[in-house]
DNA sequence: TCCGAGATTTGGACTTTGTCAAAAAGAATG
DNA sequence: CATTCTTTTTGACAAAGTCCAAATCTCGGA
C-alpha cells in the first residue's frame, strides 16, 4: 500500500486515525484476522474498539481496497494484495496461509462448464494441505 | 444414498434412528445447513437434539460418508454426493448453491504452481455469482 | 479560523454457529 | 438377556460478528 491516506481520499472516505492504522496493519500482516489486526492497531494507537476494526474492514472491503478471504474453520482473513486474482494455500493443521498465483494463467479459472444460468464474477480457489513445518511434526 | 443402514454398518457405526434420519435428510436436501437438517429430521422423528445433529454430521463427515462445504458468510452445508471432485456455484445475494463438475477435467485443479512446500490434498473451488432469479430481481 | 452537517467511533447487548461435559439412554456382542 | 461401549440429551459456554444509540470527529463552506 503506497499511501494509505491518499488511498482513502481516492475513495471519498474521511481520513481517520483508525482507518489509517487498520490499513497499515493489513499491509504489515497479510492474512491476519480481525483480532490480529486489532492487536496490531492497539500497538500503534494505544486503543481501538472492536467494532471500529470491523467497521473499517467492512468499508475497505466494500470499496475493494482490501480483500477478505474466509477459509473454513477460520475467522475471516484480510489482505492488501488485490486485483491479481491470486489464490490461497491453507495448512489444515496450523492454518498457515500462503498466496499462490492463479493456477491456470490469467483468470480462466473463472469459467465453469455448466453454470446453471448464474452470472459468475469470481472463482475462489483454496488449496488445502499440510505445510512443511506440520509435515515434519507429524513424522516425528 | 442407496441404503443408509448398510452404509452405517459398513463404517462400523452403530445404527440409530437419529443417524438414519440425518443421513436421509442430507440425501433429500443437498446443500442444507445443520439447522435445515434439524428441521427436516424433526419432521421425521418428531424431535432430535441440536447436539445430536452436530454429532452425526461430524461423524459422517469424518468417515467420508458425507461432505461438508463452508462458503463464506454461510453456515456449513452438507451433501451426499462425494468422491467425484465436483465444485460449487454460490449466489452472492440469496446463497443458492449448485453443483458444477470439475472445471478442468479429472482432478487436475489439484496442482498449484508454486506450492511453497505444502503437501496439497484438495483444491476447493467456489464460483461466486448471481443466480438467475436474483439477476431478474435486480433488473426490476 | 470556526461551524455545522454528516460520517465515524464507541460500548454494550445480542445473534449465530458450533463445541464441551456429564448424565441418561440405547445398540450390539457374547 | 446382561454387560459394555457408544449415542443422545441437556445446558452451559465460546468465537466471530452484527445492531443500536450516544458521543466524537472530519471536512467543506462561511
Amino acid at each position: 500500500m503506497r499511501d494509505p491516506e491518499a488511498t482513502l481520499r481516492q475513495h471519498a472516505l474521511p481520513v481517520t486515525a483508525q482507518r489509517l492504522a487498520v490499513l497499515r496493519a493489513v499491509s504489515r500482516h497479510p492474512h491476519a484476522t480481525a483480532d490480529d489486526l486489532t492487536a496490531s492497531v492497539c500497538g500503534e494507537l494505544g486503543t481501538i474498539s472492536r467494532q471500529s476494526v470491523y467497521n473499517v474492514l467492512n468499508v475497505l472491503t466494500d470499496k475493494g481496497i482490501i480483500r477478505r478471504i474466509q477459509p473454513a474453520d477460520s475467522a475471516a482473513l484480510y489482505e492488501d494484495r488485490i486485483g491479481d486474482n491470486h489464490h490461497h494455500l491453507v495448512c489444515r493443521s496450523c492454518g498457515k496461509t500462503e498466496d499462490v498465483c492463479c493456477a491456470v494463467g490469467e483468470a480462466p479459472c473463472l469459467t465453469a462448464h455448466s453454470h446453471h444460468g448464474f452470472k459468475i464474477d469470481e472463482a475462489e480457489v483454496i488449496y488445502w494441505g499440510t505445510c512443511p513445518t506440520c509435515q515434519k511434526k507429524k513424522r516425528s
